[in-house]
DNA sequence: AAAACGGCCAACCGCTGTCGC
DNA sequence: AGCGACAGCGGTTGGCCGTTT
């Protein structure tokens, strides 16, 4: 089942796009819209190929694409999601709306994998790489829990894409005048919109909000998710994880309860979607366990001491939460999640 | 001042899944 | 069923740019 590769064709352009041919690639797809990468080219009057032209669209030129540092709740939503799908960018982008898959493959390889690993936590399995915490058999039995956890979550985030999947067949037939009306990036949360929140996308109106919020990101530099008190008022935020049923836990770690503190503000009001596609609740245990776990690597993230460089730690400002001794909270954390899974009831549904 | 180095990211490559013929 | 076209995905790379020596 082979193909030839699109991009042989000689006098077919590489490299950088410059100015000039993005211009020419916008102002061809405002007109007329994609429809075939493959005819879009020489229409469009660019030396590229299609998927040259596909990707340079959805990667750069998209008007809902949200550049520039990652929040921490991006941050946090990546690891989370990372954690549960592993390197499935696509799938993760669908939760964090304007960001597109390959600039969060990038911002993981480069930023959040190092910080991992400094942290002595295997990127991969996200689990420590040394036994100093997981030491003992109970603890072990621990870390089963957590991969039986990430299992279970991963499968019912395998469903949540198959609902988009789904979502898009039935959209498949709408011109882009439509896809117009709804952020590619958004996939999840319009399909999931569709069962929850009808208003979500469904009118060019919602393309106008969307358009205003994105420009409000440009100005001041940080999107919606950057404020703890950003009003949260559609799925379109993202950050779909509060849609894994998150969490009336409180976790014995001080790192848990802060950011629950904190994450009842920023996800409080949305992401109902995702729990009515999945009726069955999550194990809240589970969510605070990785709530405080990610929060710590996102402390981490402003140490000088463990962060590549000062400049990482940038989009990390903001969330009042002490970091002084987030090194004991780190050990502490590890130990409290271990205590919790292990005083979990065995019956639970979960386990 | 400039060479060396390393980080970052846009873009490419190659593969897979899906659809239509 | 087989094939080709296509879109999408994840891994990789090349080059730019800032920092260090």
């Amino acid at each position: 089942m082979g193909r030839s590769p699109c991009c042989d064709k000689v006098g077919l352009k590489k490299g950088p796009w410059t100015p000039e041919e993005d211009q020419k690639l916008l102002a061809y797809i405002e007109e007329h819209g994609h429809g075939s990468w493959r005819a879009l080219p020489a229409k469009a009057g660019l030396q590229r190929c299609g998927k040259s032209c596909r990707l340079r669209w959805t990667n750069y030129l998209r008007p809902d694409i949200k550049r520039g540092k990652f929040s921490m709740q991006e941050e946090q939503t990546i690891i989370q999601l990372h954690a549960l799908l592993g390197n499935r960018w696509s799938a993760i982008a669908t939760h964090l709306p304007k960001r597109t898959d390959n600039e969060i493959k990038n911002y993981w390889n480069t930023h959040l994998k190092k910080r991992l690993a400094k942290l002595g936590i295997d990127p991969i399995t996200h689990k420590p790489k040394s036994d100093a915490l997981l030491s003992i058999d109970s603890q072990s039995k621990s870390a089963a829990k957590l991969s039986h956890m990430a299992q279970w979550e991963s499968a019912r985030l395998e469903a949540e894409a198959r609902l988009v999947r789904e979502s898009k067949l039935r959209s498949h037939s709408h011109s882009f005048q439509h896809r117009l009306t709804r952020p590619p990036t958004a996939a999840f949360a319009s399909s999931a919109g569709e069962l929850v929140n009808k208003t979500a996308w469904n009118s060019t109106a919602g393309w106008s909000k969307s358009s205003e919020v994105n420009n409000g990101v440009v100005n001041n530099g940080f999107g919606d998710l950057e404020s703890p008190k950003s009003t949260l008022t559609s799925s379109e935020n993202g950050v779909g994880l509060s849609s894994m049923g998150m969490p009336d836990f409180v976790g014995t770690a001080s790192a848990s309860s802060q950011i629950k503190q904190e994450g009842e503000q920023e996800w409080k009001g949305f992401g109902s979607s995702t729990n009515l596609a999945m009726e069955n609740g999550f194990n809240d245990i589970g969510n605070a366990m990785e709530d405080g776990f990610i929060n710590l690597l996102l402390n981490d993230s402003t140490d000088p001491s463990l962060s590549d460089s000062g400049k990482e730690s940038d989009g990390n400002s903001g969330d009042g939460i002490a970091r002084d001794d987030h090194y004991e909270d780190n050990k502490n954390y590890w130990n409290s999640i271990l205590d919790l899974v292990n005083s979990s009831p065995s019956d639970s549904p979960m386990f």
